[in-house]
RNA sequence: GGCCCAUUCGUCUAUCGGUUAGGACGCAAGAUUUUCAUUCUUGAAAGAGCAGUUCGAUUCUGCUAUGGGCUACCA
């Protein structure tokens, strides 16, 4: 049986990158009928932000990644936050005290700290250990003594020096390092009794039964010494499967991924919206920008992974069958997030015109997205009509029909079809220069009695009407179209211009022309 | 500085010793759309360098270079 898990630590939103090592072990979980377990490692105190394993939660909700266990669904291996399992931690500390592989260090962090300022390349392992202040160089009595006065102190793991430490990652192969080059680890805090990560980690993926560990690259120069903590506490036979994945990498220049890469170029690096309880910051996620989730993890999948031949757009089910862990890359992937735009206006595409009706109304008034402009009280009672108003809710989905080939978010949306809701009250500049020429008022004058004749205000019969009308008069058909749709549009956009005439209805089509007539100036 | 990982078009990537090195994003040009966008077609665009193994290396090995990660009583 697979068991997974995705762990983070609750300092903040949800990384874009995590969110895709999170897919990595949800893909890999169902793809072996297996389970995927929420882990929050909460064992930094210093470092824990209120709201964080919420924004963690909603998030994979919001993405439709459920997870099989957690704290927020439960399950029989719990509790699944790690400062709800502190007692167990201590009992394995005990254990590696006891067989003597690991002992007890008094050092302060200020002593440590002139430490590797007076020594280059200072690290706590076989050849300084016994210079330092810890139970191996201490007489039991002494640091019974110490313990009982209260003085803090951590727990390390004593490392065998010299002795090829071997891990086998599913990624990358075999890799081999020597266990010199690791140090004598802190795995307990006296001070919060708390164990670290690296204690913490491998006594709950043990006592969890996790199968494969799927994490981020920064892992692997510590997976040697989760190897030796798992030696040393007997359950190297029923070790976990390492999978190290490539970081997701800054789309231009060096470095990891970080979020003024995105505040600069202009994409979300946080699944959801943001706000910073220490500065009171607001970042938009993916969700707030308009990307489908789907999209997202259609796109996240492909960084870093790909099914082996051309395919691009896959759904959930799919990307589950063809996922495997010999398939992930093994470099780290600049971020391509003008691909995930390209994937966002694929899955629009695809998506039911009732479903982005839907979401469009939605958006109307979404709240990260208000703002002071004078559209905004219209926008909220045109999505209030909508949702009890069956046809104007079937005009929206008739409109979506027409432009939705267009947009790629689902904000774009409103640009692209506000005047079907709003008649233009300025027009575009450039397009009058360009289309509004000086006959202009006289034949869209002419044009009036033309479509009032019109008994059928379809597309179709009135396109035919004009047409003929045009035909009959010898005007340049291009002159009349441009004009018209300056004065349905107000610029120079939207779709045929009759399935707007259609929507927009012929009372209020000659309404606007007779507006234009008399608001535009002849440049 | 030390240790580890990586290296194919600008970007994401395919190739599991023999290919005209394929696809996609982006970019450019043309076509379509009497608007804008979309769409379609075409195009430019790559094996980091140097040795070796081999009949033959993008593919295997080594070195160099470059990039990345780690190097906390953070995860």
């Amino acid at each position: 049986m697979v068991r997974v898990r995705f762990a983070p630590s609750p300092t903040g939103p949800l990384h874009i990158g995590g969110v895709r090592t999170a897919l990595y072990n949800y893909l890999f979980a169902k793809k072996h009928e297996g389970k995927l377990i929420l882990r929050i490692e909460d064992t930094d105190s210093q470092r824990f932000v209120p709201g964080a394993e919420e924004y963690i939660i909603d998030a994979f909700c919001w993405l439709n990644i459920p997870f099989d266990e957690g704290p927020h669904v439960g399950g029989t291996w719990g509790p699944y936050r790690q400062s709800e399992r502190k007692i167990i931690y201590r009992e394995y500390v005990d254990r590696l005290l006891e067989k003597g592989l690991a002992y007890i260090a008094f050092d302060t962090p200020e002593e440590l700290e002139t430490r590797r300022n007076a020594i280059p390349n200072f690290q706590y392992d076989a050849s300084t250990r016994t210079m330092m202040t810890n139970s191996l160089t201490l007489s039991p009595q002494e640091t019974a003594d110490r313990i009982n006065s209260g003085q803090q102190y951590v727990v390390r793991i004593k490392i065998e020096p010299n002795l090829p430490i071997i891990v086998n990652d599913r990624i990358r192969g075999e890799v081999i390092v020597n266990s010199s080059v690791i140090d004598d680890k802190v795995l307990y805090k006296s001070a919060d009794q708390l164990p670290t990560y690296h204690l913490a980690n491998i006594v709950d993926d043990h006592l969890m039964e996790i199968t494969h560990v799927i994490r981020g690259e920064e892992w692997l120069p510590s997976a040697p010494l989760h190897v030796i903590l798992y030696r040393y506490l007997g359950w190297e036979d029923t070790m976990p499967q390492f999978a190290h994945l490539p970081l997701l990498l800054k789309p231009e220049g060096n470095g990891k991924l970080s979020k003024r890469d995105g505040d600069r170029l202009g994409f979300p690096v946080f699944p959801l919206q943001w706000q910073d309880p220490e500065t009171g910051e607001l970042s938009l996620g993916y969700r707030e920008k308009g990307y489908l989730p789907e999209a997202v993890v259609n796109f996240l999948a492909l960084q870093g992974w790909n099914p082996g031949d051309d395919r691009e757009i896959m759904s959930m089910d799919e990307l589950i069958s063809l996922f495997s862990l010999e398939k992930c890359s093994k470099s780290g992937a600049k971020f391509d997030y003008k691909k995930a735009i390209w994937f966002n206006h694929q899955y629009f595409q695809r998506k039911p015109d009732e479903e982005i009706a839907q979401l469009f109304i939605d958006n109307l008034c979404h709240p990260a997205l208000e703002t002071e402009s004078p559209e905004h009280a219209i926008l909220h009672t045109l999505a209030d009509q909508a949702r009890n108003d069956k046809p104007l809710h079937d005009k929206i989905v008739k409109i979506v029909r027409l432009v939705k080939e267009r947009i790629h978010f689902i904000q774009e949306l409103w640009d692209q079809t506000a005047f079907f809701f709003i008649a233009p009250e300025t027009y575009d500049e450039k397009t009058v220069r360009k289309r509004w020429k000086e006959e202009s008022p006289t034949q869209l004058a002419e044009l009036i009695p033309v479509l009032e004749s019109v008994s059928d205000f379809t597309a179709k019969p009135t396109e035919e009407a004009v047409m003929t009308w045009i035909e009959s008069k010898g005007y340049p058909l291009g002159n009349i179209m441009n004009a018209f749709r300056l004065a349905l549009v107000g610029e120079s956009k939207g779709p045929h211009i009759f399935d707007i005439t259609e929507i927009v209805g012929k009372e209020e089509v000659v309404r606007r022309i007779k507006n234009a007539i008399r608001e535009i100036k002849i440049p």
